[in-house]
DNA sequence: TTGATTTTCTGAACAGTGTTCAGTAGGCTG
DNA sequence: CAGCCTACTGAACACTGTTCAGAAAATCAA
């Protein structure tokens, strides 16, 4: 037969250039201009068909946002694997999540600044939760950074999920910020940021805040 | 005359009515169900009509927020003139920031979580910056705070402007996070919330963190 | 090959949204 | 009373997400 098979992969090939299409809609002009009227027109077909593959453009977006997050796990993957020391790691781990906002500002937005959609179902619970879950699953690494320091003792022992959840409310807060309001007279991005991290590292009680003057966000 | 004086008063009359209209339909269902169809039904005008008064949407609802910002400052005000040691004081306006953006989510999140619509004009720039200043008036408040601080030796004595903005944003990073992700498995709420501060003290050099365990954010 | 069935897709419509503008009603002035 | 000027409106425009009856296409059975 082999014929279910086929129909099979096709669906998933449409599934694939609706999001394809969206997520470049999104990188072009923005999420403001991503329309399901647009996606359609991209991937000419009617509107109304994108619902045989999506509940409804939520869906889509959050898909983009996942999919997309897994580019800060990555790259907080590739400085876990630098084998640095415990601080300097957790260091460049902060300052990659900051980075990642700075490199796709829409994205960050759209998973960690708006508000979640009021509920209506309970999947929809389930839905708003699993979109927090990727970038959780981002910090759990940093959680696990912070352990690490724990352990090597350069950091005040405390309550992991506690010292995780705070951490990331505190990288939340300047890249939020940077990201949403760039109008605003911020000081020197790169100052503002190294003493950010400063700061970040001190109330984790770091006794000496590694220096490293060569990495720098553009 | 005085006719002209009354059609002054008539035309300021109005504008308020459409301002408290859409203020009372801000906080009874949230931001997203503003709509100027249902402003100009509560007033009982037509939809058109706002547009005398108002140059669009946006200028409504930013000046909801801004008014809405004036009750942050008061609040923060009436924590200034309690004369609380240096320490207590900037822990019960940071304390008291976090239980405005708890008060007022929608408010909070329209002027400080949405990102700026993208500036048309020279004005919409100058709008966008006006908002933050009032958002910012509340934070010089916070800043000199810090200032008095610093000068009592009791917080690490750095750049003034630089340390007020990274605070800032620390603060906004647990009240952000706090009003837009509700449903996210946050650690109890107080010992979060008191943690942080903890934290945001630490950083800022704070060798003995003041305890008060009475003031609670219910 | 034909007919029936199932799957895939579409056009049109619904109920909204912010916004614009020609044109109307009403009070004020000469 | 005529003319003017301001305040206001209704209808339309160009969008938005979403639904659904029905058409088209592909598959299966006879």
């Amino acid at each position: 037969m082999g014929v279910t098979e086929r129909r099979a992969r096709e669906k998933e090939e449409l599934h694939d250039r609706i999001l394809k299409a969206a997520s470049a809609l999104f990188a072009e002009d923005g999420y403001a201009s991503v329309s399901l009227r647009k996606i359609a027109e991209r991937i000419e077909y009617a509107p109304s068909t994108i619902y045989l593959y999506f509940k409804d453009k939520d869906e889509i977006v959050t898909s983009i946002c996942r999919q997309n997050f897994l580019l800060l796990t990555e790259a907080l993957d590739s400085i876990l694997v630098r084998d640095l020391p415990p601080l300097e790691m957790l260091r460049a781990c902060l300052r990659s999540y900051i980075q990642f906002g700075l490199d796709y500002p829409d994205h960050y937005v759209v998973t960690l600044c708006l508000p979640e959609p009021a509920p209506r179902s309970d999947r929809d619970v389930h839905d708003n939760l699993s979109v927090l879950d990727v970038g959780l699953s981002a910090f759990n690494r940093l959680a696990g950074g912070l352990l690490g320091c724990m352990q090597a003792g350069v950091i005040r022992k405390a309550d992991v999920e506690l010292t995780a959840q705070t951490t990331w409310m505190m990288i939340h807060g300047i890249t939020s910020l940077l990201v949403t309001k760039s109008s605003f007279p911020f000081l020197d991005r790169n100052r503002l940021i190294e003493h950010y991290l400063d700061r970040v590292l001190l109330s984790l009680g770091a006794a000496i805040v590694p220096q490293d003057p060569d990495e720098k966000i553009l």
